[in-house]
DNA sequence: AAGTGTGAAAAGTTTCACAGCG
DNA sequence: CGCTGTGAAACTTTTCACACTT
């Protein structure tokens, strides 16, 4: 956060909603691996941080399969949530810029656990980069749009600098990738049809320290 | 994204816009370095990513400055913004759990150019953070009450595994941390006067998964 | 003419409260 | 009785439009 995002599509649920509707998956994930088969939204909520209304109401977007009196079955909902997001399968993502961030997101397992494998890197020095040592190739960039092509990747993660930034993104977009998780303290320039979200992570230092006395 | 805030306090001026106060200073720090001396709300909208309605609402938040027919004096607002987020000196920051993603961090210059300075880091296996050689020191974990005391440190950022999260924040908030920059995927408990701002890297990217058709 | 400052409308989100079902 | 599902109310944030100043 913040983080931002920008188009909209594919209707009505809010961006918020969506934000929590994983925050939901991943506590339910944790309820279905203790054995649980039910769960109230009082319980559920606490887990999430919320309110127990606002679970209900979430929920309400996708459907409706609580039991009155009981509360929801936590297989079925699981299973709901992941076809609302569209994370019934495993989702191929690149990384392009393996420098100090990049590097070490290609070392973070939180990706692959909720349902999103990092397939191949790409930076402008490769050789640089595999000297690190990872699972994951790392290309030289100039192999980017074969790549994406070929594999048919839709979402990059971009930790490129600020300089060729906007120009890698040209590329990412010119090869059919709609979604970029962007790390770049940039606004980045795409068409509609391709979502950005920035994180930006000296503008969430700032925004903590607006808050301390 | 997300990433969420809790708690307010300060009053009055809406979350969301102090981020883009963030924004704009930075915006208006290159201005300032290309020795522009005024600019309009549309010329420093479009380049903050904002309508440029909204700038004049936010600027209008702290302060009126502007002059009708002109623009805005960039450096006065770069003072004025500066002031009202409280950034008027560097501010220390600690860093606990130099993994992955902490090590990044730590080499990370965008905090120290948005005026914050990660002082110290801590982590429980002091010496294997150690051999990746940082500027920064890094102290055994058992230090960390001692050290935040003594330099009367207000900001965290947590990059610890999920596991000893918590306890790590209670340690925290015993010793006077106010703010908490948290890396893991978890919901921390803090009392009222401590704020907390998530950032879930996996859930921004499960955000973006929605968008992609 | 150009551009700020701002009240008022619109849009988006959260919370409430309660009817209805098992 | 317990807990879901949801319309309506409350609140927050964004956008509009235009009076006003230089």
């Amino acid at each position: 956060m913040d983080a931002e995002t920008e188009r909209s599509d594919k209707v009505d649920i809010p961006k918020k909603a969506i934000y929590r509707l994983s925050i939901y998956h991943r506590c339910l994930q944790k309820l279905k691996d203790n054995g649980q088969a039910t769960v109230s939204s009082t319980t559920l909520a606490k887990a999430a941080g919320v309110k127990p209304a606002q679970l209900r109401k979430d929920l309400g977007y996708i459907g409706q399969f609580g039991t009155r009196g009981l509360g929801y079955p936590v297989g079925v909902m699981l299973a709901t949530i992941r076809e609302a997001l569209g994370r019934e399968h495993l989702q191929p993502v690149i990384l392009v810029g393996a420098g100090n961030l990049g590097s070490a997101l290609l070392r973070y397992h939180g990706f692959q656990k909720e349902g999103f494998e990092v397939v191949a890197a790409f930076d402008a020095q490769p050789e640089v980069a595999r000297a690190r040592e990872f699972k994951i190739p790392v290309h030289d960039v100039s192999e980017l749009e074969e790549f994406v092509i070929a594999h048919e990747v839709k979402l990059a993660i971009l930790c490129v600098p600020i300089g060729p930034a906007q120009e890698v993104v040209n590329r990412l977009v010119s090869c059919g990738i709609q979604g970029i998780l962007n790390f770049s303290p940039i606004m980045l320039e795409v068409p509609v049809n391709v979502t950005v979200n920035n994180v930006d992570l000296a503008l969430e230092l700032e925004h903590l320290g607006y808050f301390i006395r």
